[in-house]
DNA sequence: AACGAGACCTGGCAGC
DNA sequence: TGCTGCCAGGTCTCGT
């Protein structure tokens, strides 16, 4: 389910209500997620306060004073705020229950996400400590693109999700912003020459914060019930659209594969 | 160093 | 209706 604009939603929705909340209770239902979830978080995190909540690529932390939780919600995985007596369903598998009264709840089906803990700098974390620029800082930029790219023979939608050169470029974004750039997704990414590097650069930020001004538009919604994230009613240009008409040029949208994943992308707009 | 394939899981859907 | 096979928004690990 979430991409980097849904993980940056989400950190927005958790921040305002948990920052500077004490954790009374840690409940692990399940801790068989991506990584086993330490058996000892109840006792690590009880009667502590939350300092603030930040995000690297789509890893969520949660700062306290001695240490950090980190949280990823792989491909399925929803973080849901609900009152201190909703019943558990199937697929939430760890509580987080606060002083205001309320659960900062894990539901992830696929149980591909992880909730972790990490004791001094986080981000020297062993998941954190390679992890690529982010897409939305100016360090992300043309030149950045361009040399992480020229000894690159893979195509360059595979580069530009490979999260040790950028991170937070999932399946969806690698597609709609290689559109927006008018870059097809197959040559190798060494071959870009400077200004399509500069160009997909700016995309690729435009495409993100788009999908993060739709996604904060919806909060309520997403934190709901049943609500949908934001940027799912947002219109693609190409992800999930094969044989439709391109919305710019009329031409049918085609799907291959590219590293196990699908790619979609107009075959007379993007060249 | 960099690439591709395989792995982890469950649920939803198309096709028979 | 029920079964089978395929697909899914992530990303680490391993063999080449």
């Amino acid at each position: 389910m979430p991409e980097l604009p849904e993980v940056e939603t989400t950190l927005r929705g958790v921040a305002g209500p948990f920052t500077g909340q004490v954790m009374l209770a840690v409940t692990v239902r399940n801790p068989a997620l991506r990584w086993p979830v330490p058996v000892d978080l109840n006792s690590l995190m009880q009667g502590r306060r939350v300092e603030r909540f930040s995000r690297r690529a789509k890893y969520l932390l949660a700062h306290f004073p001695h240490g950090t939780l980190i949280l990823h919600l792989g491909m399925s995985g929803r973080l849901c705020i609900v009152p201190a007596d909703e019943p558990a369903g199937k697929h939430d598998h760890v509580d987080f229950l606060f002083g205001n009264g309320h659960i900062l709840r894990l539901r992830d089906p696929r149980r591909f996400g992880a909730v972790l803990w990490a004791v001094g700098d986080p981000l020297q974390h062993p998941l954190l400590a390679a992890l690529g620029v982010e897409p939305l800082e100016d360090k992300f930029g043309g030149d950045y693109l361009c040399r992480a790219t020229r000894s690159r023979s893979a195509p360059i939608k595979n580069v530009i999700m490979d999260s040790h050169a950028v991170v937070g470029v999932g399946n969806i974004y690698a597609s709609e912003s290689l559109f927006r750039a008018r870059i097809n997704p197959k040559p190798p990414a060494g071959k870009l020459s400077k200004p399509r590097c500069e160009r997909l650069v700016r995309e690729i930020k435009a495409t993100l914060q788009d999908a993060i001004e739709a996604g904060g538009s919806s909060l309520r919604d997403f934190f709901g019930a049943d609500g949908n994230p934001g940027y799912f009613q947002q219109q693609h240009f190409v992800y999930g659209r094969t044989g439709e008409p391109c919305r710019v040029c009329g031409a049918a949208i085609r799907s291959i594969r590219q590293g196990q994943r699908a790619t979609f992308y107009c075959p007379k707009c993007q060249r």
